[in-house]
DNA sequence: GCCTAACTGTTAGGCTACCTAACTATGAAC
DNA sequence: GTTCATAGTTAGGTAGCCTAACAGTTAGGC
């Protein structure tokens, strides 16, 4: 984390490594993304909404939804561009807005049927392209990537908090 | 590649899990590119021109620097994009513009000393603050990262063609 | 109680990077 | 030497992000 330290070569080789695949994978993700229906921004937060959904975080006192800052912070932007993405799905009947009963400040969002339905459909369609790419690919490949993700997982894990 | 077929469900479920990781990877990426120096997309530009930079693929009768069109293949964006990159870096003193001695109509596209400089001060600076986050995995996790990495080279090899 | 401070979200304005469509200029074919 | 294809640029538009400024709500200190 410190720039002051020289570092180990080894590691450094795998930094560039690593971010040469991810800055190549743009190009993927790009083409998964160009599907139309929902772009990556909002797939996102519905999938966000979908997976917090229905007991945001909470107890019983809590109310359904996840609040707008919430929301920013699980997806990496700050508030005003959660708000922008959240207005734009709320407009298209994928998402719905709703002030929080406990704190008149806050405001829930909530995933509408149609909301859902679209986070599925999307998910199945880049899924499936997805899954015709990988198909290319060794057993062994297979089993290298399977094994990474887990990792890539936590190296993002690490970076949320 | 079809989407009429079924597709293995083990298929569909490492494409999801490694859509989400490549989602989630965007954090990441932002926050490496939030250097302020040099644009993602602009690094991207110089280091493509660095590494076709002296042959260009070539023969002797090949003037040296690349082609606007193979550039904007190359990073997986049409030709205006590239136009409008080249000329960012052009007017920052990163990248040269000459005609083609074999082809009027051709651009060739080529690094300046500041631009070789400002790509190796960039990598450095992006390297080191990866190699940061990579520290905090354990060895394991390394090494199945470093497995993964070529595999991640060979999808995005198949997508450029 | 009330005033200030902290917090939640929206609005306004601006930037970057991408796109398509239309154009210019050169090269190649016949 | 037209005609067709190719290489890049220009013009105009969109999406998604940002910061700064704002409005409303809650919580604390006195």
């Amino acid at each position: 984390m410190n720039a002051s330290e020289p570092a180990d070569p080894g590691l450094l080789a795998l930094a560039q490594d690593f971010r040469e695949a991810l800055r190549h994978s743009i190009y993927l993700v790009r083409r998964l993304d160009a599907d139309g229906e929902l772009s990556a921004a909002q797939l996102s937060l519905l999938k966000m909404l979908m997976d917090a959904g229905p007991a945001t975080g909470g107890r019983a006192s809590s109310a359904s939804g996840v609040r707008v800052g919430e929301i920013a912070r699980n997806l990496g932007v700050k508030v005003p561009s959660a708000t922008e993405q959240i207005i734009k799905l709320e407009r298209a009947g994928l998402a719905r807005r709703e002030p929080d009963p406990n704190d008149s400040r806050a405001v829930r969002v909530t995933l509408t049927e149609a909301g859902l339905a679209a986070v599925a459909a999307a998910n199945e369609r880049r899924n499936s392209v997805m899954a015709g790419v990988l198909s290319c690919l060794s057993d062994d490949d297979r089993a290298a990537l399977a094994a990474a993700l887990p990792v890539i997982g936590r190296i993002n894990a690490t970076l949320q908090a």
